[in-house]
DNA sequence: GAGAACAAACCGTCTGGTCGGTACAGAGAG
DNA sequence: CTCTCTGTACCGACCAGACGGTTTGTTCTC
């Protein structure tokens, strides 16, 4: 593949990300892709076959990103659990902080093409799966599912901007979650 | 407005809804609806003329039922937190003690409304908005707001079916949650 | 019989995808 | 050096089906 395919194949997952995080899924059409990345619509369907190819690419995409961020939070030194929490609170809370161009609100978006069609979401429902069972083996099982949903509900709730907390009371929310999450990886059952 | 017109409205609610939380939005069509609900298009157009009026009467039952809901929980003693929290639970874990036809998940599988375009979200956003405002005035608003997203994020997973926790575990994090709800609401800041 | 309730054919638009063609950068032959 | 050939990257007109909505006609109820 030449560099110049490359580029343009990532000019065209970053139009379709825009897109969808700007205008939601029901904007994302061939012709809007097309023209956001500057190219023909013919252009975009000799890369991606298919409007599936493209959805597939992106998803691709953001898992990659969002799994090597996660591993060097944990490289960093927290545990899995810390590290989970600090995935949604790198980039959303403090982007500065961040070298990746990933935002976990991106996550949430994506979220949404299972939500258009239950037959996206049978495709990568397995890796996530796994994931999440995974993440249950824990100190507290219980507890480490609460921060997941929490965090979850939070993205979501961010994304979709209904009932938002002000930011005073998102970082306190965000700072108990980090000392829980803590305790659960030091072995503190609570 | 005849009972014979009553109840094709409600069937056709049914129908949408049923579409909706079985196959995701994007295969919620009115000719989808008609069939599913055994009455010609023709039938549908007459009763709500356009789709976007009867996405609004879904939503506006949707609103509706979950109010009732939640304000007999509230008459039955339970205070406004752990009243939200049995919200969610009532029907979602325990569906035999509910005699109200709601379910928690479909509150989530509407927000898919949300995600398709972001113009159908703007419509309800106040009415959640000024909710979830009110919901964050108790004794430990961080905690509260951690409850409502964990509720959230919950039951997101259920509905997408991604990395849902078994039963017991389940059954566990509500009784957690309640437990928590509880003590905010008796003032006990934890 | 009159109006409410429903049926079904039809229309215009939008959208995913096809297809024939163009521009151009090398490779190889003479 | 140049002429031809080939494969990659891209363009844009076009098509078929799906979908929201209209229109016209029919049936049921009071």
């Amino acid at each position: 593949m030449s560099n110049r395919s490359m580029i343009t194949k990532q000019k065209l997952l970053d139009a379709a990300t825009d897109i969808i995080m700007e205008h939601g899924v029901h904007h994302l059409t061939l012709d809007e892709v097309a023209k956001t990345a500057g190219v023909s619509k013919g252009g975009l369907l000799y890369h991606y076959p298919s409007k599936e190819a493209l959805l597939t690419a992106i998803v691709e995409r953001l898992q990659t990103e969002q799994n090597e961020l996660y591993e060097s939070l944990q490289a960093d030194g927290n545990g899995p659990v810390e590290a989970f929490v600090r995935l949604f609170d790198e980039t959303k809370l403090h982007p500065e902080r961040s070298s990746i161009q990933i935002d976990a609100e991106k996550m949430i978006a994506f979220l949404t093409l299972f939500a258009v069609d239950q037959e996206y979401a049978e495709r990568w429902k397995h890796d996530l799966d796994t994931f999440f069972t995974a993440f249950q083996q824990t100190s507290d099982p219980v507890e480490t599912m609460i921060i997941r949903y929490a965090l979850e509900g939070m993205m979501m709730s961010e994304h979709f901007n209904v009932g938002v907390a002000p930011p005073a009371l998102k970082h306190d929310i965000i700072a108990r979650l980090i000392e829980r999450a803590r305790n659960i990886d030091s072995g503190k059952t609570d």
